[in-house]
DNA sequence: GATAATTAAATTGTGCACAATTTAATTGCG
DNA sequence: CGCAATTAAATTGTGCACAATTTAATTATC
């Protein structure tokens, strides 16, 4: 039947995602090794250079992650002294991300890391578009289920 | 510039492709949760039911993953009898890995998973079959600059 | 205004993912 | 043959990712 089809790996396009994910990662790794953070770190940084100060419920909505990731990921770029931990005045449960001196200026040498990765996916314009569309698309109906 | 535009979160196809993997795993692991496997385990499975036996290196080629990540979960999964790992006679650098009765009964219970899960990525039939070859082509791109 | 329900982070514990190194076996080569 | 180079797994160490629980603060309700 089509079942057996289905569960042949080169037909599973979850595996596709994954291992293009990760594939998308590795691109990524040796620019950002030079940065000295990973790409989760890369990812945070970009949310809190377009939003200056957000909470860490926030900064995981937006990345689709929780406190048990971010809470130790932000320790540690706060002990790199890329971001500031300042837990809030008038609601203490909430914990206000905001850049350094350093985390701001980090933005200038990242500024071209796109331009230099994205060639290497092998895309058109279009079809990079296409795609970032397809992908967005896909998650919300994910999204759905979900959550 | 057009640099601005790229490092915005959501004009990142990368973030897009690393969300949406997430995305799938975490539709996945009630039915995964269900089989007692987690998502690697399921695709370790999944290339042990085309193959019946492998080495490791021979997973890890079809995976992208290496011995670092596979020794430790094949050892999980040796626990839980749904492989067995035998050493072999002729070259004893090699580890082969073999489904048990229990890892070949599994693929009954898994036989639907697709089934039940790809519809709510909220793709057409052509859609899913014109994604797949995208990211299988982007994947072969990004193969040939980091490896 | 006390208390129950909710909310935001942090904590705990498990399982990848991967770089770097180690160990042991095999192959290549002079 | 003998030894250097290569290969396959395993090991070590770091950093996510996430479920489940805990802690502490805030809000809702009676």
């Amino acid at each position: 039947m089509e079942s057996e089809q289905f569960l042949k790996l080169d037909n599973q396009l979850c595996f596709a995602i994954y291992a293009c994910s990760r594939e998308i990662t590795r691109l990524y790794r040796p620019f950002l090794d030079e940065l000295g953070i990973t790409y989760p770190q890369f990812l945070t940084l970009t949310v809190l250079w377009e939003h200056k100060r957000l909470t860490v419920k926030e900064i995981g909505e937006r990345l689709f992650l929780d406190s048990g990731t971010l809470t130790p990921m932000l320790k540690r770029m706060e002990a790199m002294e890329l971001v500031k931990r300042v837990r809030g005045t008038e609601d203490e449960r909430k914990v206000y991300i905001a850049l350094t001196e350093r985390g701001e200026q980090l933005r200038e040498d990242a500024l071209n890391l796109p331009e230099k990765c994205i060639p290497h996916f092998g895309l058109t314009k279009d079809e990079y578009s296409g795609l970032l569309n397809q992908m967005n698309q896909m998650i919300e109906s994910l999204q759905k289920v979900t959550r």
